[in-house]
DNA sequence: CGGACTGTTGAAATATATCAATATTTGTGG
DNA sequence: CCACAAATATTGATATATTTCAACAGTCCG
């Protein structure tokens, strides 16, 4: 049983001092109002801290709820009949995990942690509450869904059609923009706490193949590395080797439903 | 003013006798009340006909709002910096076409009809209108989308990794499986009126390389093709071949919201 | 300190792209 | 219905990016 009470504590200690979900997503699509706030900082179960490598959903297991991500990194992978892993992508601080997963009866995919992290757990029944509650979250949901179909609609154009270098520059420039939305990147720097390998799997190429083409945007000055740490030194000749653009989304869609009345009070 | 007048007259004939929307999508997901399916068959304007090769809606115009696909089959594409051009996906009659771009300002994809096609726009502000008053078909619509975003996740999967051979396998099994719940497949043999060009931007693969793996799919005795018709020969075959098994969405899932109340008088 | 990951580099093998030429089909106007 | 042009399919020879195999050097972490 001592796990269990290592677990506990930790449970108590988050119920106590619960740290905040970073809602820039949401932010980005329209200005939450206070309820919607609440709401969803309040959406998911106590937040539970696991390590680095620890699984935290494997594939094939039933799944009858998804995932926020608090803090850390965290891959979605899928095993191929032929035994190859593919990383369909690497969660950030803020995103919602195994949402796909929703419509299928076991989940779709293997969530694990690139770095430690902190995620909380969503019930399906509790998001099925809110989306009868607050059409305006739901909306807001499903175009947080569509936004990840273009995310997924651009890497399926860089993977496969496009060179490795291609390839990898659009890589580099995605975290670029989503860690500078966290505030994580300095003078075009930030830390890559993936490993050659989960680069490989997650743009269909070889860990050797990852690697020598790292070291030649390096040695073209296109990037500099050191340990762990990657810097982008010619942004604007990564930005024309990227087979696409990166896509800046809609800011406030004027089709979104209006906040609903039903909060602590007014709104 | 020509055009307009045969423009007009479609418009006159498709209100006296318009096609129906297909559901399947929907009726897979759940069992539709009759007030459901009347307002999703009232959904969109009067259907419109186009010919093969004719675009539907460009990438970068403004799009504010999305296409029900009523017969025919649509690509999706994109243009890529480097001039290749990449099809995202082939749909068949019940898709929705267009929704990721609702984030956006500008489409994100080309519409293209592959064959003739019979399609109906929906502007947001009736999506809208929809997401308020039925948060059930609300939440219909969201699964749809994270079913997109699985079909995706699998076509990342198959494209790169996977050999010429194997993404061609999944292919074939794929479209065997949506056409077969048209009713478009008999003793495993249907209609393909994709060039083999297309089936190469579908897949990353040069035309000269699509056609050297189906004719090498035909040596093998996997599949028969005479003119634009293919017979999948050996679908055991196939399957084993296919990186990822095709996925069997969860029947009526217990969390979507219970049907609302308001039918064809009060709202 | 040592063992296990992780990164780096080289040489050979291979799947796919590219270039090019010819056959076949499809669609269209007479 | 035919004839003709354009689009599409087919096949061969060669080029190339990436993989595979293999060996070794760092680096992390208990």
């Amino acid at each position: 049983m001592l796990p269990e009470t290592g677990y506990m504590s930790l449970l108590k200690a988050a119920a106590t001092d619960r740290p905040e979900y970073p809602l820039h997503r949401f932010n980005a699509l329209a200005e939450l109002t206070r309820d919607e706030v609440r709401d969803l900082q309040a959406l998911g179960e106590p937040p539970v801290r696991c390590r680095r490598g620890e699984t935290i959903r494997t594939e094939g297991q039933p799944a009858d709820g998804i995932h926020l991500l608090y803090e850390g990194w965290v891959s979605s992978s899928v095993v191929l009949r032929s035994g190859k892993r593919l990383i369909q992508k690497l969660h950030l601080p803020g995103d919602m995990l195994g949402t796909p997963s929703m419509v299928l009866p076991a989940a779709a995919d293997t969530l694990t942690a690139v770095t430690g992290a902190t995620t909380s757990f969503v019930p399906n029944a509790t998001l099925q509450e809110l989306f009868a509650r607050r059409p305006r979250i739901a909306a807001m949901l499903f175009m947080a869904a569509q936004l990840e179909r273009l995310t997924l609609m651009d890497a399926l154009a860089s993977t496969g059609r496009a060179s490795a270098t291609e390839s990898m520059a659009r890589f580099l420039l995605d975290l670029h923009h989503r860690l500078g939305m966290l505030g994580a990147v300095e003078q075009d720097c930030f830390d890559l706490p993936a490993t050659q390998e989960m680069v490989g799997d997650l743009l269909g190429l070889t860990p050797v193949h990852v690697n020598r083409t790292l070291r030649g945007m390096v040695k073209q000055g296109l990037i500099e590395m050191k340990g762990r740490k990657v810097r982008l030194v010619d942004l604007a000749a990564l930005r024309s080797l990227s087979p696409l653009p990166v896509r800046k989304p809609l800011f406030e869609p004027s089709w979104l439903p209006a906040p609903s009345a039903n909060g602590s009070k007014a709104v």
